[in-house]
DNA sequence: ATTAAATTAAGACTCATTTTCAATTTGGAG
DNA sequence: CTCCAAATTGAAAATGAGTCTTAATTTAAT
């Protein structure tokens, strides 16, 4: 018996229900209290740190720490069906995909490599488009 | 004119070899610490960190903060001839592959999502051999 | 040997997150 | 509905990884 029992209460109610408002976003947890701020549904930090994890736990919200961030980030699983996250090192934008490609490799590494991948959990990082032309320009200019 | 001239001293010294014998292994900025002090080799946990900084940007050293872990860990790159990670969520192992089927994902992103995925920066998170048996274990006797 | 610039160590500081704890809320039993 | 134990909350303190500050030391070029 590991998990107590659970009770309703509206700050739960506000965290989850602005969660799964946002599309293709991840939040940080003072974004999160920004937006349920203007909307005058107010949550101690505390709180929303405490039911964060418990959604986490549950597999209802995705918790990813990017690379050379200091804060955490958070999404509402089923906000998107695009799975795979790309995310430009130069400008921070991020680029969810579905490419089967990266689906069949997965497949692959549990096949010849016995290693099951987590595909809800997948980011690689690079250069965007934008920034890949932008650095083009760098050089034609030097 | 961007970075200022660089001195040459024994904590530089004692850090980088330290990391450069290391294999296969992502140290945290404490392992380091404590390694180098069993050895006698003492450095200041600022200096550390500067320096890692700087071996860091110079592409020496990969940092890597692994999902659901508070703390950095750090790699000589050239201590793996392996580029991609594949982490176990249950157990922590760490495995090193080449896998070219990733290889070939990769120039597919490029080519078709003009996304240029940084390699030396891939790691999938997912459930090792070992651990895949043991819940099948676990299913079995229930 | 001199000296300016770079580096160091120690400890203060930052800031995201976690913990503590007293006060409040929830929901089932009566 | 009322009572009450258990769960939850908010505020503030605590934690902990990493960064910054500063005075003292080291480096290396002259």
């Amino acid at each position: 018996m590991e998990h107590a029992k659970s009770y309703n209460t509206k700050q739960k109610e506000y965290i989850l229900s602005y969660l799964k408002k946002q599309k293709d976003v991840y939040l940080t947890a003072d974004e999160i209290l920004y937006g349920l701020n203007k909307k005058e549904e107010v949550v101690s930090r505390a709180t929303l740190y405490r039911y964060l994890d418990c959604l986490v736990e549950q597999s209802i919200v995705k918790k990813i720490l990017f690379q050379n961030e200091t804060k955490a980030s958070y999404q509402y699983i089923e906000s998107t069906c695009k799975k795979y996250i790309l995310k430009c090192t130069s400008c921070g934008k991020i680029v969810n995909t579905d490419c089967s490609d990266l689906e069949n490799v997965c497949r692959h590494l549990q096949e010849n490599h016995n290693f099951l991948i987590d595909e809800a959990n997948i980011t690689l990082y690079g250069e965007c488009q934008d920034c890949q032309k932008k650095e083009d320009n760098h050089h034609e200019e030097d």
